[in-house]
DNA sequence: TAATTCACTTACTAAACGGTAAGTAAGGAG
DNA sequence: CTCCTTACTTACCGTTTAGTAAGTGAATTA
């Protein structure tokens, strides 16, 4: 692997772990065994790491979502979920980076990410418009189902750590697979806003 | 209003808005029109400041949704959700700081702290439990019906930001109330684990 | 009146931060 | 052999950070 690639790998992981502020340039130098200066020299700047590292994984999810054309407005939104759980356990990663962003108002992801970022909310706020003409749907408010399929899984994998600390108080499943995480979210999901 | 109260409301804004490490006391300071020094008179640390910022509402929630001591599961998660979105609604920061933390693992948050919110994922554990003791529930997961409700409620007062730009490339409602959030999700919520 | 406490301020420290200027060893091209 | 590019390193800069030591004026207490 070049010096590059591994930059942008160490970098995703820190990104996940503690969001754009708190990662900094001089710890991932270190872990990456190179000077500081010499990640200027692959990107201009903390900022353009950020998006490098980003991009990709955006751009895949965005590829995913968009791969079925069904007619279908179920399967649209059974495929629409496991697309984000695909993705999500592909780069684990990427959905930390995501609610961390969530969290801090999207302050460091640019314009082109935020863009692209829409198109995905985009295409389920488009199933959930079709599912409602053909009469399959009741939905009085599309954004609070948005918040609830999106919300949930991103937070499932970002909220490992909270829970283990949890789990010296309460009895909870530790590690459920974000696949199984998924296929309950979309039952429920379907349940909820099916008419009848 | 004191001196220490007013640092308070001010350090709970800003940690709402930048989560705990991304605050500076510099900045309490400037707004609250005294010397960061000053803080240290009234607190330990950053640390214990945040901990007072947070300890009065986690306990209001833990007392909102502890009030209730029904019989009847489904009023139960009724009054649970809508708990939340009361104490949400009188302190939007508190979400925010919560959403925060969250994503972060809860790494600046103190025993107490997790101890005190443990007791209120608790309750909603033993609310399902009953429901599904008394035939009302089908749940699968508990887990997942968990992260649905909280993390909706908590991710719908924290990406206001993050929606006014993605709004400029879709449509989506504004500024949706939390309590019609939180009718939206009990009433999905209830259809979703509802036996029949 | 003298001593003490309260609620601060001024001035500082050490560490960490993003970012940069200048230099350098290795390798390929002409 | 010389020039140029690649892929860095060393050493630094200005700023910001949490936190501290020492001092101060006003009010309270003995």
């Amino acid at each position: 692997m070049n010096k590059k690639a591994e930059i942008i790998k160490i970098a995703c992981k820190e990104f996940a772990k503690y969001g754009y502020k708190g990662v900094s340039l001089d710890k991932i130098a270190k872990q990456a065994e190179i000077s500081k200066a010499a990640i200027y020299y692959h990107f201009e700047n903390k900022s353009e790491l950020f998006q490098e590292v980003l991009m990709p994984k955006v751009n895949e999810l965005i590829n995913e979502i968009y791969s079925l054309n069904s007619s279908n407005p179920v399967e649209e939104l059974e495929h629409y979920i496991h697309s984000y759980a695909k993705i999500f356990k592909k780069y684990p990663n990427f959905a930390a980076i995501l609610a961390h962003e969530f969290v801090d108002g999207g302050r460091d992801l640019s314009d082109e990410i935020i863009k692209n970022l829409s198109k995905v909310f985009k295409k389920l706020l488009s199933i959930l418009r079709e599912g409602q003409k053909k009469g399959l749907f009741e939905i009085d408010n599309p954004f609070s189902v948005q918040l609830m399929i999106v919300s949930s899984l991103i937070m499932h994998q970002t909220t490992k750590e909270l829970r283990q600390r949890v789990s010296k108080y309460i009895d909870i499943e530790l590690n459920p697979d974000i696949k199984d995480i998924a296929f309950a979210i979309s039952k429920k999901i379907l349940k909820a806003i099916s008419k009848e």
